[in-house]
DNA sequence: GTCTATAGCCCGATAGAC
DNA sequence: GTCTATCGGGCTATAGAC
């Protein structure tokens, strides 16, 4: 998931990287699945290490430290974060746009919930490696994501409703099924099983039924196209 | 926030038990923000005790070892948890039913962060000790709940969505701004300025008009009363 | 590039003086 | 009830043989 970090002696061995590169991809998705497990500081080398199948030094070649190696798997995840939802534009129709998005966010939950929960466990443990990305440019950031919402209700082409408020509910919703998959497995199915296809499915259903008709938006789909919408 | 635990030496000393309580309350206050800021695993002892103003020996004259106090702690948590959702009655009107329940929830998530990220990253990191506690009947129970909407909509009181991912919504977007309250105060304001009283109010009005509306419900504040809804 | 051995540290838990 | 001292173990990181 990632590129090769500081490449060194290319000159005196063959190095066309390619040890390098199965070794670095081996340790970064052992790692991903250790801390999306139990958080950056409770997750050890030692762990990732058997994971990958080697042993611990082998990680410290690699990476110089265990710091670096989660770094490099966070910074990673924000790189795709917010591009989602960079795409929504204001000359977008809102029905079709926000239907994409829940869709695409229930979809990033279903294939990728270790980068979700490793987001969100760095979140909820006070974000200490997240400092510099949210203190550049990030308020400002979710402002125009907001205003793009905002020119939406001005057109209207939606209910007036406090866009930021509702950029947090389409996160909270969506994420939800990667985050606390292992409850809402336990709530459906009582056993084992995990979330199906299907459950996903339904989920992004609901989830835009209800958040686009609360929104005062027509879905794209739906059956009754004349359904009103107040100023 | 809690009894005490096992007493003894009832009768040599003159115990009244108010030291005990007072030390027992002053650890399990320590420990709750501790354990909210780093999970489980990733909190030390000597964190809670330094916090606490003790040293570390005495976190183990009151509570036999790291497990049982964070047990303590989670089981005080769940008992308050479904507590909300149990409120909730075929017989009520699901317009001040579920803008109660918004309201309540996002008033816990005001008071109690610390309970809520606590309860997170439990789940989030596996669930290792809530396992007895979810296959004790949650499904069962999880079931119950989802009838209580559903009779609401076989009774037209709201429009037909799958209750359980209706719950799943009411929980995650409620939750969200304790939780993931570092990142929403950096969206909204950027600096270091906790969220608001206004902002949890805001919260709860927009989320209440969004789902409200989205499940074909008219608000029990609303202007217009005559809002109609879909079989 | 790979792996063993180990230094140096912090942890949970306990013993035992006060 | 309180607190110091300490044991045994796991951790990150590094040194150095291969």
């Amino acid at each position: 998931m990632v590129s090769t970090p500081t490449p060194d002696k290319r000159d005196t061995v063959k190095a066309h990287g390619t040890i390098r590169a199965r070794n670095v991809q081996n340790i970064i998705g052992a790692a991903e699945i250790e801390f999306a497990q139990r958080g950056y500081k409770a997750t050890s080398i030692q762990k990732i290490a058997a994971r990958a199948g080697l042993p611990k030094a082998n990680i410290h070649y690699y990476f110089n430290s265990k710091l670096e190696l989660y770094l490099e798997i966070l910074t990673n995840i924000l790189r795709l974060w917010d591009a989602a939802l960079n795409e929504l534009k204001p000359e977008d129709d809102p029905a079709t746009a926000l239907s994409r998005y829940i869709h695409a966010k229930i979809e990033f939950s279903r294939r990728y919930p270790l980068a979700s929960r490793i987001f969100a466990l760095e979140v909820m443990t006070g974000g200490e490696h997240l400092r510099d990305y949210y203190q550049q440019g990030y308020h400002t950031w979710f402002q125009e994501r907001c205003a793009v919402l905002q020119s939406w209700v001005k057109q209207g082409k939606m209910a007036p409703v406090d866009p930021a408020h509702l950029i947090f509910l389409l996160w909270s919703s969506t994420q939800h099924y990667a985050d606390f998959g292992y409850q809402a497995t336990a709530a459906l199915h009582g056993d084992k099983q995990p979330l199906s296809d299907s459950d996903y499915q339904q989920a992004a259903t609901t989830l835009s039924t209800i958040i686009l008709r609360g929104c005062g938006i027509t879905p794209p789909d739906s059956a009754s196209p004349g359904h009103a919408m107040k100023p």
